[in-house]
DNA sequence: AGCACGCCGACT
DNA sequence: GTCGGCGTGCTC
């Protein structure tokens, strides 16, 4: 009975936990709460509940209980509470503390589908819960507490000599009390001293007389910003929806009265009016007094999008990473009483406590940013998707280049197709040029801008028109490179080529924090003159600039957009016209909606198809097709060049082509084939230590334990590696890893399960688990 | 993950 | 003889 996790994941058996063994000792009517902990050990601990907490506390609270030999006082989570089983010795139990919430933060859904990502991510339940509450409602961000005082009534004294006390007393004190029983509710000193017009020594009195008492009572402080939040909006109507929007809601709302857990897969192109849809979608569930919840990729929280929703409905709460723990706090009260209609967020906001949920959308379903990283890693549509079963409501996924994990489900009929092939308006989706550039001699010169696209971009503005350029890498140049050894330079603790940045003049590694000033010689031959080599979006800007005097540029990445309104202040000024040319990495690739934009150039599509990644090729594809979506949104029309070495490379070609359908029956071959996801699962280890030979060593062990450990318990689970991991070198750290195959992931879970308690130590060497990893590095 | 216990080497 | 290194195993 040490891992209760591997019993809950396929059973639907209730929350309190089976016996545990001295549970079954001695009867004596004890009362225990179960209790989880944020640690990597996935265990239910049993503490008693002493007498006072008794009708408090329930699952769902968290509180401290003493933990350990040393009794250190820890917060905990309460996941069920009831008498102890029979034969219980006491002797060993210790007590709950305290309890820290005046009310449960999760109810039973929450608890069994947090449950359920711990199975499914291999972590503990106390560390998906952990995760699961914002900070600011942990440390109760944006409250307070106060002293307040109130009348004691309900004191077992004779009336007439309390009536006696009272009409003996001085005046001062008297006016206290009268103030105090006139008002009816606890007040604060402040409060009192000032409508009775004293100071506080008449209170005092009062209370050492015992008529009146202090209490502790937590105020809330929130400076209200959703009121400015919502200021200069105004309301607009539901737009009028063209037949395959109707088509598509129509099915969705019988999906929604009929309140089934089911998924929709909303496949429609770029500029086909999904969210107008989502929009009436959750207009309905709203109509019920239901909430809906709508993941969008970080980078989609844009104000416009913030606004649409906000001009659409009374309530909407938008949690977004720039928000501070007391916002967050008070954002997550709200919706858990219920008085958000709209909850727009990215992936976290897949867990917000919606106490009548009536649909979850995930926008942008591909976008690889809602599988967590950091433990609990979980895939936030997976969990979109055991929520939308646990509450019964359905699940939109929406997209214009849907994962083929999606895609599958639907060719399997598990998930449901709603299809909008055409754009809003009748747009012509736009014509994509590919450009091979391997004899273009500005290409050849180390220029960004071929030819093709110089001309291209020319008549465009010449027109009138805006333009969009997408590269996919920051800084100026990717690479120093030493003509002496042929070396590039690395950053000393990733082995990462250092990236120029010119305007700082500082060589900066992409992979951690390292920057310094660029080399005059090579640090490995000591040659003279590096070379910086390859372009960024840096470079790419002063090309621009070079080449088109007359017209305004902008560029958008991470290294311009640190500001919090730098983001929006850009694309005002891009959607006013007064920039010509935008120009950015992934943030611009997704969601803008410029009608005048009438040229989209994609610099370089080859960058990230040559990545040693599985992947590879299904992200070249939805980056090409969402960057081409950003063109021909108004009557002018658009083209987009793409311009590639590879171009006959299929993801480039079927992108050109608009062509999702062709291009996934070709990849889920090649998937198919190859036995790769999703036809499987993968779960990657990941070890990192300070010395490269002991951590490779270490990989080899474990490896051949779980291979070991998968013919014995006859676990059909394929061990690939170990390898070095694609960045062997992480700050500081050698990296390996190993990844597990099966065909059902059920059986790595298992495997996993089977053999994690007994896997051997090494000192400085970490390892972790990430399952349905999406990120090889 | 912590943290305490315990079993071995270098010190007053 | 003891202080403290770090490996080992447990945590209701």
């Amino acid at each position: 009975m040490s891992k209760p996790k591997q019993r809950s994941l396929f059973e639907e058996d209730e929350l309190p936990e089976n016996p545990m063994p001295w549970e079954r000792e001695s009867a004596q009517g004890l009362y225990l709460a179960q209790i989880v902990l944020n640690r990597p050990v996935d265990r239910v601990f049993h503490y008693l509940v002493p007498e006072s907490m008794r009708s408090v506390l329930r699952a769902g609270y968290r509180v401290r209980v003493p933990f350990g030999r040393g009794n250190q006082f820890v917060a905990a989570y309460c996941v069920g509470v009831g008498p102890a089983d029979e034969n219980q010795p006491s002797i060993r139990l210790k007590a709950v503390e305290a309890i820290l919430d005046n009310r449960p933060l999760f109810n039973a859904k929450m608890l069994k589908l947090t449950r359920w990502i711990a199975d499914r991510y291999l972590c503990s339940w106390g560390q998906v819960l952990e995760c699961v509450v914002p900070a600011g409602v942990k440390n109760q961000a944006g409250t307070r507490l106060v002293t307040v005082f109130e009348l004691i009534t309900a004191v077992p004294r004779a009336e007439n000599e309390v009536a006696e006390v009272i009409s003996k007393l001085p005046a001062k004190q008297r006016a206290v009390f009268d103030v105090l029983k006139s008002a009816n509710k606890p007040l604060t000193l402040d409060e009192l001293t000032q409508a009775a017009n004293c100071g506080s020594g008449p209170v005092q009195s009062l209370k050492k007389k015992s008529l009146i008492r202090s209490l502790q009572k937590r105020v809330s402080q929130f400076s209200n910003g959703d009121e400015a939040a919502y200021a200069g909006i105004k309301k607009e109507d539901d737009l009028q929806l063209n037949i395959d929007q109707r088509r598509a809601l129509d099915q969705l709302l019988s999906a929604i009265r009929g309140k089934e857990g089911s998924t929709f897969v909303l496949h429609g192109v770029t500029g086909s009016g999904k969210t107008e849809v989502y929009i009436q979608a959750i207009r309905e569930v709203v109509s019920y007094g239901q909430q809906a919840i709508v993941l969008v990729p970080e980078i989609s929280l844009t104000p416009q999008a913030i606004q649409r929703f906000r001009s659409r409905f009374d309530s909407v709460a938008v949690l977004h990473s720039h928000l501070s723990d007391s916002d967050r706090h008070y954002h997550w009260q709200n919706i858990a009483a219920g008085k958000v209609q709209v909850i727009v967020g990215a992936r976290s906001a897949v867990f917000a406590p919606a106490p009548h949920l009536g649909l979850i959308i995930i926008d942008e379903e591909h976008e690889t940013s809602f599988k967590q990283e950091t433990a609990p890693r979980y895939h936030a549509r997976e969990v979109a998707r055991k929520r939308s079963e646990l509450e019964g409501v359905p699940l939109i996924l929406g997209s214009a280049t849907p994962t083929l994990n999606s895609w599958l489900r639907v060719i399997e009929k598990k998930d449901t197709l709603i299809s909008m092939p055409n754009r809003v308006n009748n747009l012509a989706m736009p014509g994509v040029n590919i450009i091979d550039v391997r004899n273009d001699a500005r290409i050849r010169r180390n220029e960004s801008i071929g030819r093709v696209l110089h001309t291209g971009m020319q008549h465009a503005l010449e027109a009138g028109g805006q333009v969009i350029l997408f590269l996919n890498l920051r800084g100026y140049s990717p690479a120093l490179w030493c003509k002496g050894c042929g070396n590039s330079v690395t950053c000393p603790h990733c082995e990462i080529s250092l990236t120029w940045h010119r305007d700082k003049n500082l060589a900066v590694c992409h992979s951690c924090e390292f920057s310094s000033q660029p080399p005059k010689q090579c640090p490995r031959c000591g040659a003279p003159g590096l070379r910086f080599v390859g372009a960024g979006t840096q470079r790419l800007e002063e090309e621009v600039r070079a080449k088109f005097p007359g017209y305004s540029c902008k560029r958008m990445d991470s290294d311009t957009m640190r500001g919090v309104g730098s983001h929006a202040k850009v694309l005002n000024a891009f959607a006013a016209g007064d920039v010509d040319i935008l120009l950015g990495t992934q943030m611009i690739a997704k969601g803008l909606d410029f009608p005048n934009v009438t040229l989209v150039g994609v610099v370089d599509a080859d960058t990230m198809l040559h990545q040693p990644d599985l992947f590879a090729s299904e992200r070249t594809f939805q980056l090409i097709a969402q960057v081409a979506g950003r063109t021909g949104r108004g009557m002018q029309g658009g083209r987009v060049f793409v311009q590639t070495a590879s171009p006959a490379e299929p993801a480039i070609v079927k992108a050109a082509e608009h062509d999702f359908l062709g291009f996934s029956q070709l990849e889920l071959g090649h998937r198919k084939e190859m036995n790769a996801p999703p036809y499987s699962h993968f779960a990657r280890v990941i070890l990192r230590g300070p010395q490269e030979e002991r951590v490779q060593d270490f990989a080899r062990q474990l490896a051949q334990i779980l291979s070991d450990a998968a013919s014995e318990k006859q676990l059909d689970v394929q061990i690939l590696g170990p390898a070095p991991a694609p960045i062997i070198r992480l700050k500081k750290y050698f990296r390996y890893h190993f990844q597990l195959a099966a065909a059902n992931v059920e059986a790595i879970l298992q495997l996993w399960n089977e053999i994690t308690d007994k896997l051997p130590r090494e000192k400085a060497i970490e390892y972790i688990i990430d399952v349905d990893p999406v990120n090889m590095r």
